[in-house]
RNA sequence: GCUGCUAUAGUGUAGAGGCCAAUCAUGUCGGCCUUUCACGCCGACGACAGGGGUUCGAAUCCCCUUAGCAGCACCA
């Protein structure tokens, strides 16, 4: 029998099972991306939307996708990020073609400044920021405005000279002092930065975004821009630059904001709180981040799956950790192994209990897999919150128990193996543990800590994310001297 | 305040004047299956922000109102 290509590919991973995103207009040909984060710290849920949908299209048309690192605030990089930047992004799987340090570019961005002042389309302004702010707002021109090209262009040499302070002198990009937005008005391109020094270059002339963005897009060949709406007033400065220098520039699409709830996702917060001792670390599960969201067992392609489905609608939204989740079940549970974990267990000896031995399914739906066993001797661990208040229940693929309750002391006796009895009482199946084959776990939330018990062979799952049957999916994150630590996912 | 963008079910999304008593996903609620409250299957619930226009006809176009968001930095 022949499969038709598109079964095939469905079969090939459920990568792109999602839906198709509008098309990008001029894009037949194949497009130039480029993803541009600043490295100041790892990547969160916000630089994912980003860089996947950017990633989107150029697995779409086709192209390069250029990775530009935008490290042109001293003040604002960690050294660290470079390291995190480029593990999340492999841990993103994105199809990175170009990798850009725009601090090895300054001597382009210094080139590129000199001839916009040339041109008349830059000059240096010593004016107090301050002072220039209200004039700014009154649509007025400071005084540094009027100077020729060539007088600018002294002060652009003294500034490279390093005759100027920190914040004594910038160069200002000529727009229209009467654009009805303010924020349009003759914004910076250069500025003096003294202390600190950048972790990566001897220099104290950095440019501003909107200059080294533009001046880098153009001479990336970059095609197409897709970005947050936050963006949208740079938009309209970058355009001046590629106005000055006839280029063209590229397509954009704005993006509506994406609000995230439950976790903490601004850079600087996140830093305090590790600092405080508020977080673990970066990876602490109430953070927004990419390594937070992996430990907490999320795959990348649902993380994937989730940002294409969100798409590049202008709308503003609020990222559903609902939709994440199910993106993720649909990934990992075909995949997780089954096994028990009894939370806050209770250890009772059924009465007249045979030993008996279970065979429980590694997964339902792959009896391949095979199956775990479990010694019953006679003493179990069962969880607290599931026997309480009830007169019989079926421990899992073993049998069937009865509790009579001596206060809140449950006497427990064996009730037969029938599967049918327990149905025609309504008894729940639950699971448990052999008292004498456990290891102790510890299952992370977001709430809290949960102590119980799982099975020996959790052992052997590091690193995966199995299923704790009627408790939910959650990754082994790591084995130490016999006990388990594992981070809760979704149900 | 100024400038601009957006507004479809709880959440996300499709829809570019008649094919929409509005798509899909997720969610919730029922049912089936099942030695997990998982997976799968079946069914149900649930939305065009409000008001005016234009048109034979509007979720789709225009205006107003309301709401949300963004920018107004020598950050990105």
């Amino acid at each position: 029998m022949e499969l038709a290509p598109e079964l095939l590919e469905e079969l090939s991973g459920p990568h792109e099972r999602s839906r198709e995103l509008p098309a990008l207009e001029g894009a037949e040909n194949g497009v130039v991306m480029r993803f541009a984060p600043n490295p100041s710290g790892p990547l969160h849920l916000g630089h994912a939307r980003a860089s996947i949908l950017n990633d989107y299209y150029v697995r779409r048309y086709g192209g390069r996708y250029v990775l530009r690192i935008e490290d042109t605030d001293p003040r604002r990089v960690d050294p660290e990020a470079y390291r995190m930047v480029l593990e999340d992004i492999e841990w993103l799987g994105l199809n990175i073609t170009d990798i850009v340090y725009q601090s090895d570019r300054l001597d382009v961005y210094y080139d590129w400044c000199r001839r916009l002042i040339e041109l008349g389309g830059a000059y240096v302004c010593v004016c107090d920021a301050e002072r220039f702010r209200e004039l700014k707002l009154k649509g007025k021109a400071c005084p540094c405005r009027e100077r020729t090209a060539d007088e600018n262009l002294d002060l652009w040499q003294q500034m490279l000279d390093g005759e100027f302070y920190e914040g004594d002198a910038t160069v200002r990009v000529k727009t229209d002092l009467a654009h009805p937005d303010p924020a349009m008005r003759d914004f910076s391109a250069m500025r003096i930065v003294n202390a600190p020094p950048h972790p990566r270059v001897d220099a104290m002339v950095f440019p501003l975004m909107n200059f080294s963005v533009a001046v880098d897009d153009h001479l990336l060949g970059i095609t197409h821009v897709i970005r947050g709406k936050d963006h949208i007033a740079n938009t309209g400065r970058q355009r001046y630059i590629f106005d000055y220098f006839g280029w063209r520039p590229p397509v954009y699409r704005h993006y509506g904001r994406m609000g995230i709830s439950g976790v903490v996702l601004s850079t600087s917060g996140m830093r305090e709180g590790i600092r405080s001792g508020l977080y673990t670390g970066w990876d602490d599960i109430h953070l927004g981040t990419l390594r937070a969201i992996a430990r907490r067992g999320i795959e990348p392609a649902a993380v994937r799956n989730a940002m294409v489905d969100i798409g590049i609608g202008e709308t503003d939204i609020t990222f559903s950790w609902e939709n994440l989740y199910a993106r993720n079940k649909e990934l990992v549970d075909p995949k997780a192994n089954r096994y028990f974990f009894v939370p806050d267990p209770v250890e009772v000896t059924v009465e007249g209990a045979p030993v008996h031995e279970a065979r429980a399914a590694l997964h339902p739906n792959d009896p391949s897999r095979g199956v775990r066993v479990l010694v019953a001797a006679g003493t179990v661990l069962l969880p607290k919150a599931d026997i309480e208040g009830k007169s019989m229940v079926r421990l899992k693929d073993l049998y069937n128990i009865r509790i009579a309750w001596d206060g809140d002391v449950p006497q427990v006796t064996y009730a037969g193996e029938s599967l049918g009895d327990a149905r025609r009482e309504k008894a729940p199946i639950i699971q448990w543990l052999p008292a004498d084959a456990r290891l102790p776990c510890t299952l992370h939330t977001q709430d809290g800590d949960i102590e119980g018990f799982c099975e020996p062979l959790v052992a052997g799952e590091r690193d995966n994310v199995v299923q704790f049957e009627r408790v939910g999916f959650a990754r082994v994150d790591a084995v130490d001297g016999g006990r388990v630590s594992a981070y809760f996912a979704h149900r």
